[in-house]
DNA sequence: AGCAAAATGTCAGCTAATTTACACTTCGAT
DNA sequence: ATCGAAGTGTAAATTAGCTGACATTTTGCT
């Protein structure tokens, strides 16, 4: 059980531990670098040529659009994060973009088929790759498998666990969460209304387990949640 | 076994295609060979070492059993499909068997240290084998992006369109399905309770959108779901 | 053929959570 | 410093779908 959570939390920096800095240099030097900041919108999958993007500083949260013009949030993005085509299939048809977060964020990208052919011509990278990709799919399980099984209040809690194991700061068994997000955000991710997710908190508020604020989020003792 | 006979395991699979004759000779890597037929249980996650299965030969369901010891349906896997630790990485705590749905079916199956050698020999497999597991991951998201965001109705329409595309035959706008499910299967991939689900389907049998049977399932008109 | 087990059909509560609706608070821009 | 927009707080009405509790039908087995 533990040891799940442990793959469950390896965020993926890990695949660029098996790429040596020539390797990332050689991508970044093909591509462009961008910056934006707080509540940019940035669209990357309708344009131009496919790429993959790597998100150097900050935090950003993938949108989608449904038919009926519904805003659903497809992934949070972090410091380290690869996104964009990260299954190497060109596929355009779905209409997503990229909203920034945090104050300011750093993004650089690269080409697609540059990325193929660094693959082709590095077997051991294709392999870490494909592990990569495949522990994204693990993880991508494990929290829908979380938001079918489990009720609102179980998904609160599991998503509160994974953010402040991924990015908070522990000070014995108190965590602060650096707060990015609104609560109609947590809300989208664990897939529940806005409303329900303002009566979670404010409840967990009232019996201590932690404390909300616009800035930050402190649980008050994490083996509590 | 034969050469011949791995070559003729091998050689429909897309993953394989881009492979001369020759060269998946060469591969001898199919170490394992096995027939089960209907209701039988084969474990395959705990066992010895990692292994990677190609279903030649009818159907099969993925089965995970949880804390509380509920069966939920993990995947539905069909002819030609590979299945097991695609994602390379040896995670075996979770308690996953596969259940024979078909009459029969034939499994071939390989060494994932094997595998991973012929990846690093060939960087094309591996390329094609990531846009494969790249490729899974997305049909999976889309699963669960349904299974989240469309109620119970909704989600049994999509299934049965997902699944008369797959395998459906079709004449005209009529599609038969050979049902190898239970609606307590049904029930359970699309993530409802059992009578949800024969309630459903009883009612789309009455509006004529489908004529339900043990052995098959018959869509009077695929454009209309 | 006979019987137990599995699969299907049906229905009446019950409940979590969505919806609707509105008030209050904080933020950011000018 | 003010004002509109965004974010948060609260509550009643409504509902989809689950649970439990059966009856009935079909299947596989000896």
């Amino acid at each position: 059980m533990y040891e799940e959570l442990k793959y469950w939390y390896l965020r993926d920096h890990k695949l660029f531990r098996t790429l040596s800095y020539s390797q990332i240099k050689q991508l970044c030097i093909i591509t462009g670098f961008k910056k934006a900041s707080k509540g940019e919108i940035i669209y990357f999958s309708s344009s131009d040529v496919p790429r993959i993007f790597l998100l150097k500083k900050g935090n950003i949260k993938i949108v989608a659009i449904d038919d009926n013009g519904n805003e659903t949030i497809k992934d949070i993005i972090q410091k380290g994060d690869l996104f964009g085509e990260l299954t190497l299939e060109t596929d355009n048809k779905v209409e997503e973009y990229a909203k920034v977060l945090s104050d300011d964020v750093a993004i650089c990208s690269f080409l697609m088929s540059d990325f193929e052919d660094l693959l082709l011509r590095n077997p051991t990278l294709a392999l870490s790759y494909t592990k990569f990709v495949g522990l994204k799919m693990k993880r991508i399980k494990n929290s829908y498998a979380n938001l079918i099984s489990k009720d609102a209040k179980t998904r609160l809690y599991q998503f509160l666990k994974d953010w402040a194991e991924q990015e908070g700061v522990q000070n014995g068994n108190t965590v602060v969460i650096e707060n990015y997000l609104t609560q109609n955000d947590i809300a989208q991710i664990i897939c529940t209304s806005r409303q329900t997710a303002t009566q979670l908190l404010n409840e967990m508020e009232t019996n201590n387990l932690l404390q909300y604020n616009r800035k930050e989020i402190t649980i008050t003792d994490i083996t509590q949640l």
